[in-house]
This record gives structure tokens, sequence and C-alpha cells, in this order.
DNA sequence: CCCTGATTCGC
DNA sequence: GCGAATCAGG
């Protein structure tokens, strides 16, 4: 495989969005992450700077436990003459890192306040507030969307517009990333059974 | 162990 | 230019 117009171009717009260098990988196939890195910063975006991204440059030297390289490449900036609008089409699917939709309307209506799963009886309110707060910051995938390494933390009424999978990046193993396997996986303290 | 990007360097 | 190997970190 090569990098065609195409590929190179599929490889910015991901870039751009913040995939990483390996789901971009995966996504154009026959290629690796390191392929996918090593292009990128040929073309010299190693700098996901995009819209208030601090773009703060820690001074790393001194790396090389064999041969020191210093790199003396004047590089101011590339200001890089775009024109190319992005279209914000689907807010849906919007990044998490540049725009922050503002006011979300709550997730979960008064009514309905036991979110998916079962009786978790008393999680530490902690947990699920960090749930409520990554819940905001959720992919909202589709069920079609979801990979071995997204969360699988059903949000919302699988019979309303408002349902979704959380699908941020799991922790290692389990099926849910880390602020849903707070609440998934409980202490399970209050576990007790009660006779019938 | 899973992952991330960064860098080097032989090709 | 390319990308595997390696590095450095989470």
């Amino acid at each position: 495989m090569s990098w065609t117009d195409e590929r190179v171009e599929l490889l910015k717009k991901m870039w751009a969005e913040g995939q990483s260098a390996s789901q971009i990988a995966k996504e154009l196939g026959g290629v690796t992450r390191n392929a996918v890195i090593g292009k990128v910063h040929r073309l010299g975006l190693s700098n996901r700077t995009g819209a208030g991204a601090p773009a703060a440059a820690p001074a790393k030297e001194a790396k090389a436990p064999k041969e020191v390289k210093p790199k003396a490449a004047p590089k101011p900036a590339e200001p890089e003459p775009e024109a190319k609008p992005r279209e914000p089409a689907v807010p849906a699917a919007a990044e998490t890192r540049s725009a922050p939709p503002a006011t979300r309307k709550q997730i979960i209506p008064a009514g309905q306040p036991l979110p998916p799963q079962p009786s978790a009886n008393e999680i530490s309110p902690e947990a699920l507030a960090k749930v409520s707060e990554v819940e905001k910051k959720a992919k909202k995938l589709t069920l079609m969307e979801l990979t071995e390494r997204t969360c699988k933390w059903p949000v919302g009424d699988p019979a309303t517009e408002d349902f979704w999978f959380c699908g941020l990046p799991v922790q290692q193993g389990k099926p849910y990333c880390d602020a849903h396997v707070g609440v998934a996986f409980q202490p399970m303290s209050s576990r007790r059974d009660r006779r019938r």
C-alpha cells in the first residue's frame, strides 16, 4: 500500500479529528500505526493543534541513550494555508477535545433515575458523579460501532432516540470504560441475599 | 498487558 | 519517502 492522495487525506482528516494512529491505521488498512505516525510527522502535522488546543511544547532533551543528535531544525511554524473549511455537519459525533457542547440537556430524566443495569443499590456517589460526567464526553456510539475496546455501557432508553453506548476507551480487559467499570463492578458489599 | 505518540535509521 | 524497531510514557 502506498500513500495515495485519498489515503493521505483520510489520514489528515482522522488525525485532525483526534483519532489515534492505530485507529487510523486500521481504517486505512495495509499500514501499521507506525506507518501512520511516520507519515504524520513527514507531513509536518504532528502537532494536533486544533482549535484552542494549548500547544505546550515541553522541552525534552537528553532522551537518547545511544546517540545525542541535536536536531537543530529551526522550524518556526507552519501556518498551513489550508483553505479547507471543516464541515461541522454532524454535531452528534463531535469530538471531545475542542468543542464541548455547552449546555447539555440532562440525560437522565428525573423520573427514571436508574440508568441501565441492575440494582446498584448504593454505589459511591462519587462513582455515579463520575459516570454522569463521563457521559457528557461519551462517544455515543451505536451498537454497530462498538469494538472490543469501546465501552459498552448503554445510556438512555433503547426505545428512544436518546440511546447510545458510552464508547470511550475501555479499561484494559473490562468491557467498560474507567468510569463505568466503577459502577458496573461493585465491591459486592451490599449484596446481601434476601432470604426468600 | 493494553495502549499512546516520538524518534531513529536502514532501506 | 517509508516504516519497523525502538523509545518513553499512561
